[in-house]
DNA sequence: CCACACATTGCACAGCTTTGCAAATATTGA
DNA sequence: TCAATATTTGCAAAGCTGTGCAATGTGTGG
């Protein structure tokens, strides 16, 4: 074989380079790019024109490797397809750059053994911290992960770790809240749709929502037609519709399940919401503001989530806090009667 | 002030350690975890139980460093919350994760300044590829980007910049195919519904579209009524139905739009689709697939996508290759009248 | 004009890895 | 058993940066 093994590509420029140029030494050329640096006004100006001349960039990862802090942020993650992932992508990035970070987003691909490769890439990585929004890590990687230096936070999750952050929203209050709605409304037959995935904060939604429903006397249907998402949601609505003793109130653990469940509920059993039927979702993607639905749900606080993992990643010491528990605010639409 | 500056974190744990533990020299654990080097069967295994013991995980920044690699792939978007871009994402990391690379997302968060500053961040951590899906990436950088060896990739653009490699789908064809589309679907009085955001694809798109209107005699109206999204696409609904005038087929440049137009078109004019309206979409977002909208689209052809972007971060030689274009395939549904 | 404080600069080391080269060891064949 | 290969191993250099320390230059007050 002629390709033997793929060589070194071309080596970029180094400051050993620019030093050159500007005629400094190389150490002149690593104080101008490092705030709080010592450097005459004039050589530095030096040497920023011979760093633009010749393209220069300062090489994070030699500067890491020295500094111990590489300024990579891992978002281990799942479905980034659906709403409420896509968004917290997208807030956490923008967020994390802003406090001068970078993410790097491991996409688990829904396989909970890929979470664990995934915590190795971030210790390959050396990232300041790893926030998983996603999947159940291993205890023994986390503990390594925090062994060295990083911060680990877990969103929505309840895993029985000890070591990292937790950040997590008032699952519980929220789905009781849910039933009480509901049954201020007029609803006598309560159902619960939810999936089979067995996520933390979604099987906490659904237990509590249950619960509550058995204080008022009442027995909440449950159905969990397959994984979470808007195709599961219509089949719940498929399963519940047809029975014979019909739900009049029902509480989807997500929007995307609440969505499903409207459509086919109107569209294929002519129901009216919320005349014959109420509907809470939660989350608040920006779906259930759409006309066409319109959905009465719990806002999920991103905007003090990513906050909290700002601060959380800044911060100075490696210890724990308390966990973060952060509480959902109703967005009253028209799927339920007021 | 005490707290001064931030220290040295705690370092983590080096090859060096699992050398010492193991008995061997550092080279041996070194070429443990290269594959295709040379090690004995014994000594493996003995630097695997050691590197085990101690949590040992290779230093990616290190060995970047020296091999000039990094397995470090940049994406660069924007808008990541809405379902077409945030599919991209999610593919695009399954993808280049399969082929064992990791990804960086940098959100230009719609700024245009900042893709410049996410395409120096992608020299600072010397990304082996970059793959820009929003905004418009400064010629010189990208050249800068290049001369270093990297490869620059940009989808759904077609600067005019001479270097990158570029993929995208044939926007074009597509439209045109839409006004034949409802023209046999028998719509006298055709309207692209588009947005203020001057994409590129986008207003190849409309000119397209209106220009195959014009050859068959017809002047379609255009709308632009906002920023590429939902609430813009209900928008144009109301400007276009209220006139006296209304449109009987619409051609809208992306999914979105359409059903923000679908919602305001049934709920708010109480038309009847496609009796009344029909309406043609682009993307194939997962939304459009819904009960409520079941919209007729062109789909884009992102596994392609993404088959072509890994392809290109494998290559071994630089020169970049002819622009790729991509074929859509039309998605029938119900909102056009066969 | 001198002593002193202060800002700037360069040297050299540390941080962690991969890899060419040569030495040491193991394997094979006669 | 010995020579001739083939495999394994260790040394040392390279890759790029930040920073402590000492040396140099600049400015101030008396």
């Amino acid at each position: 074989m002629s390709g033997a093994k793929l060589k070194l590509k071309k080596a970029s420029i180094s400051a050993h380079k620019v030093a050159e140029r500007a005629g400094v030494s190389r150490s002149a050329v690593s104080r101008t790019f490092t705030d709080g640096a010592s450097v005459s006004p004039s050589t530095r100006a030096k040497v920023i024109a011979a760093a633009n001349e010749l393209g220069y960039h300062v090489n994070h990862l030699a500067r890491g490797l020295i500094q111990h802090r590489t300024g990579i942020v891992c978002l281990i993650v799942a479905e980034m397809q659906t709403p409420f992932q896509a968004t917290i992508v997208e807030m956490a990035t923008r967020r994390l750059q802003a406090i001068g970070k970078v993410v790097m987003v491991l996409n688990t691909a829904g396989q909970p053994e890929n979470v664990e490769a995934a915590l190795r890439q971030t210790l390959n990585y050396r990232a300041d911290a790893t926030v998983v929004v996603s999947g159940s890590p291993p205890a023994s990687l986390v503990k390594t992960c925090i062994d060295n230096g990083q911060r680990v936070i877990l969103i929505n999750r309840d895993d029985p770790l000890t070591g990292p952050e937790f950040i997590s929203v008032e699952n519980e209050s929220a789905a009781r809240e849910a039933c009480l709605m509901l049954h201020r409304a007029g609803c006598q037959r309560l159902a619960v749709v939810s999936s089979t995935a067995g996520t933390p904060s979604l099987m906490t939604r659904e237990r509590a929502f249950v619960a509550a429903a058995a204080e008022l006397g009442i027995e909440a249907m449950v159905c969990r037609a397959g994984p979470t998402g808007y195709k599961t949601g219509a089949d719940g609505a498929r399963q519940l519709l047809a029975a014979s003793r019909r739900p009049d109130g029902v509480f989807c653990v997500t929007d995307l399940l609440a969505l499903g469940f409207m459509d086919a509920a109107r569209l294929e059993f002519r129901m009216q919401i919320p005349d014959d039927l109420c509907v809470v979702g939660f989350d608040d993607i920006s779906e259930a503001g759409w006309l066409a639905y319109d959905l009465t749900t719990f806002r999920q606080p991103l905007s003090e989530i990513v906050d909290h993992i700002a601060l959380i990643v800044e911060k100075e010491d490696g210890d724990p806090g308390e966990p973060i528990s952060l509480p959902t605010q109703v967005v009253w639409r028209k799927t339920v009667r007021p």
